[in-house]
Formats: C-alpha cells, sequence, structure tokens
DNA sequence: ACCTATTTATAAGA
DNA sequence: TTCTTATAAATAGGT
C-alpha cells in the first residue's frame, strides 16, 4: 500500500521563513524545543540555564532552570574562575567607547555572544530590582530606599579609593554619611548631557567575545 | 564483517550524570547544540533570542542573537500587548510575599519558567549597569551618581503618591530635593532586619506561569 | 493538535 | 577537544 500520508521532515536553509504561518507554527515548535533542550542540559549537568525569547510579535518568553542563574549573582557569588568569552573591564571599556562594534562584523550581525545578560545580573546583586515602579508600595519603597543607600555607600566608598572629592565638579548639595563611612558622598548630581538618558550607556552594549561554538 | 565500530546514540535518562567526565563532555556538546537552535531560531522566525548557561564549574557562556532581546527594555521598549507567562504586578506580589513556591511543585523543580530575567532586565533600563564597582574611574562614577539621583527621584515620587511620609519611621538624615522634586525624599534608610541582605528579596525570587510547553 | 518520513542531534568510543 | 558511527530526537509538511 502506498503508505505515504507525509513527506516527512524536509530540509530547510536557515533563513528566515518568508509564510507568516509557516513562521509562527516553526517558532513555537522550536521555541518548545529549545526549552526542554534547556531543561535537559540542566538535568543532565547541573548547569544554570536560562533563556529568553521575544517571538516575532514582541511576545516574551522565557525558560529558567532554577532560579540558580540569577541568584548566583544575586547572591554576590561571582567567582569566575576562568574568563570564558571576554574580561569584564576589556568589556566594559569597550562599551563605554562604543568601539566594540568593529569587532562584531563577522560572520552575521545576529551572531553576537557575549557577557551582556551575565554582567546585567551580576550587577544586579547589589541593587533591588522589580518594575512597575509606579505599583510600588510601602514595603517596596523600603526596600527601595536600603538598596540605594547601599549603591551609596559603594559610589562613595570607591570615591575615597580613588582619593577623589566628586564634590567639587558636581552641582547640587552634597552630605556626609552619617554612620556607615566617612567618604565623600555626591548628591544631585546631574549627567553633563541630560538629552542622553542614563541607559543609553547600556544599550548601546554591544556583544561581544568570539564564541567557541561555531555553528 | 562486523562492521560496528560504535554502539552509536544510546537513549539516556534525563538525570544528573554521574561520571564527572562525561558529563563535562555532555555540557560541551549541548552547550553548542542550544546556542545552535537558538541561532536558527532567531534567524528562522526573526525572533530575539538570548542564552545564558552557567558551566557546573561556574564558567558563564551565553548566545546573545543581535542585542535586541536586551536592548528592547534598556530603551524602554517593553510594551507587552498581551502578558504571555504571567502579568507583572501579580508576579511580583508573590515575590514579596513568597508564596509562589507552592504554585511551582508542579513536574519537576527544574521546569520554572518566568518573567525573572525580563524583569531584571526591564528594571535596569533606569539604571546604570556594570560590574566589578572597583574597577570604575571618574567617568563610570559620574553616570552611577546620575543613575542613583534619578533613582531617588523615582522613589521620591512615588512617596509623594502614596502620599507617604516615609521619613517617619526611617533612622538617619533625610533632606529635600533642590530643583528636580518637592517630594519627600528618603535618606539612610536601614532595612529593618540588617542580617537580611537585600538581594534576600530578589533572591527569593521565584519563577512562575505554567509553561506552555510541556516536556 | 496529531502523524510520519527525514533531517538533526548526539552517546559512545577512539 | 575532535572525529566517527549508530541511533535517539527533533521537526517540516500535511491532515
Amino acid at each position: 500500500m502506498a503508505r505515504k500520508p507525509s513527506m516527512g521532515k524536509q530540509k530547510i536553509e536557515i533563513k528566515r521563513i518568508g509564510n507568516e504561518n509557516t513562521r509562527q507554527v516553526t517558532f513555537s515548535k522550536r521555541k518548545g524545543g529549545i526549552f526542554k533542550k534547556a531543561h535537559e542540559l540542566g538535568t543532565l549537568c547541573g548547569a544554570h540555564v536560562a533563556v529568553i525569547v521575544n517571538s516575532p510579535a514582541g511576545q516574551p518568553y522565557s525558560y529558567i532552570n532554577s532560579e540558580t542563574v540569577i541568584d548566583r549573582y544575586l547572591s554576590g557569588d561571582t567567582r569566575i574562575p576562568n574568563p570564558p568569552v571576554m574580561p569584564h573591564r576589556e568589556a566594559r571599556i569597550l562599551e563605554l567607547n562604543k568601539e566594540y562594534s568593529e569587532a562584531l562584523d563577522r560572520l552575521e550581525a545576529e551572531k553576537k555572544r557575549g557577557a551582556t545578560l551575565r554582567k546585567m545580573a551580576e550587577e544586579n546583586k547589589s541593587k533591588y530590582w522589580w518594575d512597575p515602579i509606579d505599583d510600588l508600595g510601602v514595603k517596596e519603597l523600603e526596600i527601595l530606599c536600603g538598596a540605594i543607600d547601599a549603591l551609596k555607600l559603594k559610589v562613595a566608598k570607591r570615591a575615597d579609593e580613588l582619593q577623589l572629592n566628586l564634590t567639587s565638579f558636581l552641582p547640587g548639595n552634597n552630605y556626609r554619611m552619617g554612620s556607615t563611612s566617612s567618604s565623600t558622598i555626591i548628591q544631585n548630581y546631574q549627567i553633563p548631557n541630560p538629552s542622553l538618558p542614563y541607559h543609553g550607556y547600556a544599550a548601546g552594549f554591544g556583544l561581544n567575545g568570539t564564541g567557541s561554538n561555531g555553528l
């Protein structure tokens, strides 16, 4: 009997799928596939995995194997035996100078691999984070205040270490920490160019590092 | 001829691999596999993908298909047509109350899927982030100061909205913003229970949402 | 969502 | 880590 109700899986080229419906179906299937793989990797190897995907429609999805990927950073455990992709400081310098892009023009634009997410998570270890601030309640505000102070302390301490007196060129009032530190504290500092949002620095953040996995 | 130099791929159970060497090899292979899949998903469907993995040894790796996954958030473009996994506020409330865990005891512990990473990225849109603070230079400090002030302003504004005077139960000095706001500003607030690190709140952060993909 | 022929990913072994 | 091979899994195209 002509048992061939299906022509089976066909080989496809790895390029944007034109048909919208097909693309959506493929997205769903493969998203599930990746999440499953992520789960398996985590289970088999005891690795911490996080996958976030934005569908073409903008819908975000994510798989996170145990909160460890993030918690690890949040808890301050950021010891990194051997820089895998690119050393932190070098990366940051590149960002700040916006010179990273030239190093990225290899292969394809999408094939960027870097420490962005990781660094973002890492930084968060000393901050409290949440989302729509408009939705904050008293409790959350309390926490936030604490987080801000902690951050300020770090800045102050660093300023001292650098033996800098940033207040000298900072407008606005400044004061001294009451108990925890004797450092120079900066207050009300306004970024030189207000038109440039703070996150502009971060947003212009490229990815770097040469991946170890070709593809 | 006994053409069987290999017993081929064998089916394995999805559970932690005991042999360390095997585990490491599997990790490498599968990590590459996931990155490849991520790349394909991004290319085929025009999706934005980010994958971060911490090897059992703590080595971090990541694949990020175009900076869009993250930049999108950093740039403030966080419009989400239709909450995919779980609405923000609901999620946050659950976190803060640590009530989320009960909803997670389904399937396996690893199968947690949520908005954690996304929220983290989102929050960052109003903050400057970097990593080893010990490595900060003057320029970075300036930026940081600006970021802190911006954050404070948000807190202050929110406090006003809630018609709260948090200073009443906050130790330490407080002051008023000079120019940008007439809000009640909180300074030097110390978290009630110092033994609990700030990030404790975030770290206790569970993942939520019932995944759409079984596995 | 389900089905099945094929393509891919990979566990073992070297 | 890289290469090979046999086999398990993922999945493209249809229903």
